[in-house]
DNA sequence: AATGAATGAGGCTTCATTCAT
DNA sequence: TATGAATGAAGCCTCATTCAT
């Protein structure tokens, strides 16, 4: 039932999903989704929490592995499409209703994944630097916001059982941003 | 008056934004609104049409100027974050609420600038691939998603008057795009 | 059941309490309450009603004993702080609600328990009056309500149990209602 | 408007009492009273709010002027038989819902005014006892509960321009309260 | 041009009640 | 007897919109 809620949300927006709307995809009267939720705000908060559990498992998995700044960004996008795969509309939420959310107490967990996030992705970029396997001549915050988002948008239009796997996508995304899409000379 | 309305909507969605907050942020009270304009839908409406009318006189120009696939790309992209830079908000928009706006007849000019946006990039891409500048062993419609998506997520933390300037943005984000975050070997 | 529904109308308010929270005073689910009872206002019916027959057990005896009209007067108020003590819940509920079921067919019989009351007290205070026992220079109506009233309202804060028996507080009140609580010159 | 609301609630009560038909009262839509009211509750504040502002106005009067202990009680009373007529909904109101509405945050104000008013009438009882004006054999606790509702509750049958004014209705129930209803032997 | 007041549709939520198990 | 799940009516409230002034 969470997962025909994110669905919704994920393709109307929060605030254009009328509970009405929710309560019909899952068979029900509005009324009765109460029996199982405190509120609509409620299921909004359970979806995004049990997606960023489940992504910060992968994450801190692959940050434990003492793996070199290369293959970490490799395994940090992998992770991401794995997620995108699994959770494709709980990312989708995620991204076009952060910014707001934040602002709420409730919500204050989005901003802290949002933090170690930064921390996670900017530390293993500075260490590629420092290592001499990243460019120095780019402003490391501009590539981090470009990974970031290269990445996550993927999740706007990625259709679980599509013609790439994601494993297959996360491979393509990091060849074009590792090595760019121009022919080398 | 509709910048105004641009920035609330860019800041909360256009859902969760009252017409009486455009008001309160305009000085007036929500029902004087009406005097200036037909709805809060029409507002939406012509905040993405001025917004994307002066994206294509922008892009069709570069189109029409006959340019080379790599030199054309990178006209584009430059262009792309010039609009950012003079509608960051309406382009937010954009991003946030087209999806769902498409359904509407009203906003059936965004489903046509969309296709007309993906013919543009893709045929440069395509001629990209055709001409040797640009990598074979890549799917283009990946390729695409990707080159689209990395310029205009950029709204979504661009702030004019910051320390880099849109062409100088634009700059370093083809330098990732065309050749990589990685040292070349 | 029936007391501990008591108890939470008479706390909260008949509208107030939802049938949940009698079910969670009862130790079951809301649900099964309606194995035992018709519907909630069937509970407040019985409770009223089990109130009411026993408050007319009392009286009528009274009444039945022939006394002269200071001794059935003091016999009428040592008896309602009785039932105070007995069904102080029921009291409650009575006061506080009465006003607006009268109004319902299913709840007519405390319009007629009313009236009864009316008879009962005014006729005693007739009869004192006439019999030169009360006062004849106090309008017998406000009497009544005042007596009426005053006893009462006693539910309100009355706790079983508490420093002062049911007598104990009936012989202060007549104390106070006969005599007076100014001192006598 | 807010008499209007005032008299629905004391008529229905206010857990009873739908915003409709608050509106139905005032020539309205249910919605337009929200022009006026942030919520229903707010209503209920300031109707209790407005109420409690002017008996204290009249309260502080009569406890400033150093009236003997009779007197005052006398003041009091006949000035309370004046706020029924002024606020008979407000008093009703006060009489039936303060008891549950104290638990609330916006309701402490209640509370507050409780306590005062127990100070204020308690105080004045036993300066009467310890001056030989009032008997010395009542609980005095007692006597003020006794008083204090036998003047309050009159708010449930008061009805302004009837046949007796307050300070009539206050004169008989002082009487009856200081002197009692027995005939004096 | 702007205001103040109202409208009415619709949203979220509560709750008494039902019923298969 | 009791539960868990669902129903549907109704309640409070929000909000885009209208309109007389």
């Amino acid at each position: 039932m969470l997962d025909t809620a994110a669905e919704v949300f994920a393709e109307q927006g929060y605030n254009a999903t009328t509970v009405r709307k929710i309560a019909d995809h899952a068979g029900l009267l509005a009324g009765s989704l109460y029996y199982h939720f405190d509120s609509k705000e409620s299921m909004l908060e359970e979806i995004l929490r049990t997606f960023l559990d489940e992504l910060w498992g992968g994450y801190d998995t692959v940050l434990a592995a003492g793996l070199g700044p290369r293959p970490t960004l490799e395994a940090l996008v992998t992770e991401s499409f794995r997620e995108i795969d699994r959770h494709r509309a709980a990312v989708a939420i995620f991204q076009k209703e952060s910014r707001h959310l934040v602002a709420q107490d409730r919500f204050e967990f989005l901003a802290a994944s949002q933090r170690k996030f930064e921390t996670a992705w900017l530390s293993t970029l500075e260490r590629g630097v420092a290592d001499g396997v990243f460019r120095t001549d780019l402003d490391v915050r501009l590539t981090y916001r470009f990974v970031r988002d290269t990445v996550w948008v993927a999740a706007s239009w990625y259709r679980p059982g599509g013609q790439h796997s994601p494993e297959e996508i996360a491979r393509q995304y990091l060849s074009m941003v590792l090595d760019g899409i121009a022919v080398r000379i």
